[in-house]
RNA sequence: CGGGGCGUGGCGCAGUCCGGCUAGCGCGCUUGCUUUGGGAGCAAGAGGUCGGAGGUUCGAAUCCUCUCGCCCCGACCA
């Protein structure tokens, strides 16, 4: 429950996220270094998410399979940079029914070879091709700094994992997947998250290319907020998924996976919610519109809540995710609060005025406090809350993407990027050499978050170096 | 792993430097009455042995040693 106001995002940003995450009952500590609990409300905003998604992969030709917790440890030295990507971050078991055991296994920080091993042995033939399986669960990195969400030592996602018959195809699905990613950030998370292909040292530990979708938080900082990599056969090779193709010649497969996380809802948290509390998007809202009765004495309790639970139910008959605060024990005021703290798009007030006025009063979360409340009819409540809900969307929607774009500076030198990097993102020329991205990390703690696929006809000159450059990156710092 | 902070009823803290009588306070919780359109009021209650272990002492939340854990800031990452 909120009690209490939170600390300003402008006083101290990390701590403003630590309490609304609590505060808006969304997570809480485990009592595991690192580890979060996720809480009912919280999970039930996952489930959004994820059914979502789990709709898109579905419909794109994916299927759902589970792999083990566990993956022996001598998998993981089978590819060389994957290993070495992820040797820091590793929790090991070593012991089972009170024996230490003979091979050591890795709790997964990811399946890439656990599933590389089966796949290897279910691909013979291109029959068998392509092979598209999505894995939903929990995956752990042993992390040295975690904060709720955002970096927890256990994390939840879902992991694509396919295998192709020819480079084209895989690279395909790459994209296509990252598509999706976008259409999910865009159209349900609000979030105007940037497509790009990532530097050769931010990419995923094993592959050839890696793209992500990069999202700009409240406080400026980037986010990579989905993934999806294409690997070429280098887990093919590292794990021998070979099939005879069609002119009976022994082929490696091409193999992609991809991801997004819980982080996801770090990333929700912090494009859109405010000083009040959690700002959620009406599309993954757990709870779209919550309607807060307001009376004084019994008669008018009787009279209220006759009129609320008329309400009540033809809300929820329209499809709309709606909850009755019918408590007792607090005050109206209290719950107005509450609720923006949990935030919940749409409060619907009703009171004895209402009653008699055949009205209700609608409250937005987008704008906190009296100035989101208009009065409008009980007639065509259905229509005005759905209507309500579809202008809440694309204004939280407009406004990260005017912040967004306000914070994005083109920048033509090196002092100038340095400057900008302070707080925003600086988009520049490049010449993608890992000499000039190290100086840029070094001197100004920017790192580049991607090189994104749009890009402008003409070609320019690296930031750094001034050697020729055909493609801009976005530089910034990050999460 | 380095630096900083902190472990005292459910939560937030005071008390610790300068050991001492019944370990306080706010919030929350329970019960009752009055309240309810922007975080209600009064009254009566319940609830802790002070992160853990050892030591010093007549006496330890307080001093000493060890230990465990958490949070924040830096080097790695979805």
């Amino acid at each position: 429950m909120a009690e209490e106001k939170l600390t300003t995002r402008a006083e101290d940003f990390s701590e403003w996220y630590n309490q609304l995450v609590l505060k808006a009952d969304l997570a809480d500590y485990a009592p595991v270094r690192g580890c979060m609990v996720v809480k009912p409300y919280g999970w039930a905003l996952w489930e959004n998410i994820t059914s979502w998604l789990d709709k898109e992969f579905k419909a794109t030709g994916h299927v759902n399979a589970a792999f083990p917790t566990l993956i022996p440890m001598s998998f993981f030295e089978k590819e060389k940079e994957h290993v070495e990507g992820f040797a820091p971050e590793l929790a090991v078991v070593t012991h089972g029914g009170g024996q230490e055991l003979e091979e050591k296994l890795v709790v997964r920080p990811t399946s890439e070879t656990i599933i590389g091993y089966m796949y290897a042995k279910w691909i013979k033939s291109w029959r068998d091709l392509p092979i598209l399986i999505v894995q939903w669960g929990s995956v752990l990195r042993w992390e040295m700094r975690t904060k709720l969400f955002l970096r927890t030592a256990e994390f939840y996602w879902h992991e694509g994992h396919t295998a192709h018959n020819n480079a084209a195809e895989a690279k395909e699905e790459m994209y296509r997947i990252l598509d999706i990613y976008e259409r999910f950030c865009l159209e349900e998370a609000a979030i105007p998250a940037i497509k790009g292909t990532k530097s050769d040292t931010e990419k995923f530990a094993g592959a050839q290319i890696t793209t992500s979708i990069e999202a700009m938080m409240w406080d400026k900082r980037a986010l990579q907020s989905g993934t999806s990599h294409y690997f070429g056969q280098n887990f093919a090779k590292a794990f021998e998924i070979q099939y005879l193709d069609k002119d009976n010649t022994l082929q490696f497969a091409e193999t992609t996976s991809w991801a997004i996380s819980s982080r996801i809802i770090g990333a929700m948290i912090m494009v859109h919610s405010d000083d009040q509390g959690l700002v959620l998007p009406p599309r993954l809202a757990p709870i779209q519109a919550v309607i807060v009765p307001i009376y004084k004495k019994d008669d008018e309790k009787v009279k209220v809540m006759e009129v609320a639970d008329r309400i009540f139910m033809e809300l929820k008959a329209a499809g709309i995710r709606i909850k009755m605060d019918d408590r007792d024990n607090v005050s109206s005021g209290f719950k107005f609060n509450d609720w923006e703290m949990r935030g919940v798009p749409v409060r619907i007030e009703i009171g004895p005025k209402d009653v008699e006025k055949e009205s209700v009063a609608l409250a937005r979360r987008d704008r906190p406090g009296r100035e989101g409340k208009t009065f409008v009819p009980q007639v065509g409540l259905i229509e005005s809350v759905s209507a309500l809900l579809v202008d809440i969307q694309a204004a939280l929607l407009q406004r990260a993407t005017e912040y967004r774009d306000a914070n994005i500076h083109d920048v033509t030198s090196y002092d100038e990027l340095k400057e900008v990097v302070k707080d925003g993102w600086a988009f520049s020329y490049w010449c993608e050499s890992k000499e000039c991205e190290t100086k840029v990390k070094e001197d100004s703690k920017a790192t580049t978050r991607n090189i994104p696929f749009d890009q402008p006809a003409e070609e320019g000159v690296c930031i750094v170096c001034g050697k020729p450059s055909k493609r801009k990156v976005y530089f910034a710092k990050s999460y």
